[in-house]
DNA sequence: TGTACATCAGTGAACGCGCGTTCACTGATGTAC
DNA sequence: TGTACATCAGTGAACGCGCGTTCACTGATGTAC
């Protein structure tokens, strides 16, 4: 299914385009392939030839926005070293991405029930592994160094991601009360209060040593 | 557009019931008038009588599902009195309310960018305002006395809602990775470091009175 | 208390639009010899 | 280097299913007098 001529890599990006501004202009409800095709200037039978069906070229578009936010994720934590400075990192990211790519953005989030999910569940899966498995390399090591507390990666992944994709979600659909910059001020702080780990409670005996942390 | 006969009232219930019955065993793509129809035993005719449209149903079946669960949100908070213990109410009702009542819980997240909603934004709206602002009510003075860090509302709306959301998001989309126990023996205290207000930062002569607050 | 009447509630066959999909076909590309 | 041929890419008219919606009608409820 995927091309191989130059000429099919061409049609494939200009239907992947169309999809996404369809689906940005009239949502769900828009997005057909009639339309898709009509936006495009491709014929009908191509998009069947490339994609199989309606439901291949949702899972293709669904890949290429994902994999976007998710190379943009992992391109935020480049050359941060510290486990503060990098989930502040991934937070903004996060939040720059859905100001920059909110066509893109708002195809993820609206598809997060979508029937075309489960179909492709392994080709979808098989284009976020590498960059989820990116993240967590880097996160990894602060975890065990115990600078980010001892949680189950999913839990983790909720922290991180919950309050920035709850941000997004009613940003991109029209919530006038959400500041996105306001967001990239604050959030990134109050996420790594509750991720970092827990001071120590130390024994009376022992208060001498710990008062030296807070100079 | 409210039934004025108990008659009507039942009918309501009964397609409201089938509605998210349907929609729980096909998704979006099963949820159809017919469908529903078919599954309440109450002809097209009613349905139409009482909702309008398609949309109408939807609207409706949304405004109750998404009032359930802020009912329990707003009982959660009964009879408690502090900050962290509130925050983690909230935190474990949130996620009770989605095992419970997982249907409902689904049909909420997974509307979340559908074409009703706009259109019935005011009776929705409406449908939420008591119950969000009992929320707000509660956690206003919390602001105030400094327990909970100064930020906008939806701010913090975005902390204690957004790791849950994302974490009963998952799971219903049955990733087998989320633990919803877990997730609540876990996630209230993370989420209320988040939202605790940060220890003050100590000038050196003050030092022995801040002291204090460690035993 | 009984009767008349307006309104509310319920019915289901019928319609037509638009959606996804098919298919027989033409044209372009690249490779083997 | 030129030619033949297989494969890939692209086309758009046509089809038929199923969806939302309509409508003329019957039946139930409640109220006025």
């Amino acid at each position: 299914m995927a091309p191989k001529q130059k000429r099919g890599e061409d049609t494939t990006k200009r239907l992947l385009d169309a999809a996404l501004d369809v689906f940005a202009k009239g949502g769900h409800e828009a997005f057909t392939v009639h339309a898709v095709v009509a936006a495009s200037g491709v014929s009908l039978g191509s998009l069947y030839h490339h994609f199989g069906n309606a439901d291949g070229l949702a899972a293709a578009l669904y890949a290429r926005c994902m994999g976007a936010l998710l190379d943009d994720l992992v391109a935020s934590l480049e050359g941060v070293r510290g486990a503060r400075a990098g989930v502040a990192a991934l937070v903004r990211a996060y939040l720059r991405h859905t100001a920059a790519q909110p066509a893109s953005a708002r195809f993820v989030h609206a598809s997060a029930y979508a029937s075309f999910l489960p179909a492709h569940a392994a080709t979808i899966a098989a284009s976020k592994q590498g960059r989820i498995a990116a993240i967590s390399a880097w996160l990894r090591p602060h975890v065990k160094a115990g600078r980010i507390v001892a949680l189950p990666e999913p839990l983790i992944e909720m922290l991180v991601i919950g309050p920035v994709a709850e941000t997004a979600r009613r940003w991109l659909a029209g919530a006038p009360e959400i500041d996105l910059d306001e967001a990239a001020r604050e959030l990134p702080e109050r996420v790594w209060q509750a991720l970092r780990r827990p001071p120590r409670r130390r024994p009376p005996g022992l208060r001498h040593r710990a008062r030296r942390k807070e100079r």
